[in-house]
DNA sequence: CAAAAATCAGATAAAAGATTCTTAATACGC
DNA sequence: GCGTATTAAGAATCTTTTATCTGATTTTTG
């Protein structure tokens, strides 16, 4: 897997958030819930984005988290930085420590382009983007969970 | 990190083999020795290719491993899929089971993209390009190792 | 003060990575 | 041929990391 499983609830979580975000604070225990997460687990990764200055969060009822700035100014690169760090955006194919231009490791070239494409999309690819295809009919945003702005 | 520790020691591991070829079979012992990994990890690790068919294994004196095929009829696709499957070049990037276009994760158009370029360029960089490359000055085969065809 | 919510601390489970010891096959010197 | 050294294969254990769960604490509203 590219991502932690971490990684990958926290993204969920945040596009959940994002297309809930007219609501205020949306409390970790319904997101757990809507996304099959354990509760528990959805909050320490959390904690990241709010460390990270992603979110926002607040104590006691009507409490929970919220995104820190506009749906559009979060990307995608964003969130994975804030979870599992610049690794992937950065590392050698083959983990090599100084691994670059100056001294390539034997995949350096391929492996840069396609390092390249994926940074660059993923800082294209923002959190509105994200919910608002989530938003659309048979767009999937967890595991048998499709995600519907207007829910009993 | 993309792909297991497993999986570089393998890609490691194949391209000294495939710099070394001429020389019938090599050992496990000298290889694990050059590149810094434990003999008895590699030797489990590379047993994944004997039992794939990328390469053939002889026991007792002279013995070791061998390529099964020429260098440049084995891609990076090969020796990735041989050790850690081919998850990760047909999984979704949230790790939804199902994703595609039928029904894509909000991630799904971009990532697809970046999976599809990987998948292309590890099936075009051949055993022997690398072999290639490894054996040029400045070309890092492992950490903190040189790879030199004639050697002390 | 009570209920709702995030936060904090810790234990448990599972997977990946790494090490140690034993066994089986093979060539080569005698 | 026979025994010994060499080498891959196999089994079992240990450590580290990742993932998951459990319980207690703090903040805040009403």
């Amino acid at each position: 897997m590219i991502i932690s499983k971490s990684c990958i609830y926290a993204i969920q979580a945040a596009i959940y958030v994002a297309a809930e975000s007219k609501q205020g604070y949306v409390p970790i225990n319904i997101i757990a819930e809507r996304l099959n997460i354990s509760f528990h687990f959805l909050t320490k990764v959390l904690q990241d984005f709010t460390h990270s200055g992603l979110m926002i969060s607040y104590r006691g009822p009507r409490g929970g988290v919220a995104l820190a700035k506009p749906a559009d100014e979060i990307t995608l690169h964003d969130l994975v930085e804030a979870i599992d760090g610049t690794d992937i955006f950065t590392e050698c194919m083959l983990g090599l420590p100084g691994c670059g231009t100056a001294e390539p490791c034997p995949t350096h070239e391929h492996w840069v382009e396609v390092r390249q494409r994926f940074t660059t999309l993923s800082q294209q690819l923002t959190l509105k983007d994200m919910a608002a295809k989530a938003s659309l009919m048979h767009v999937r945003l967890a595991n048998g969970v499709k995600h519907h702005t207007q829910m009993a």
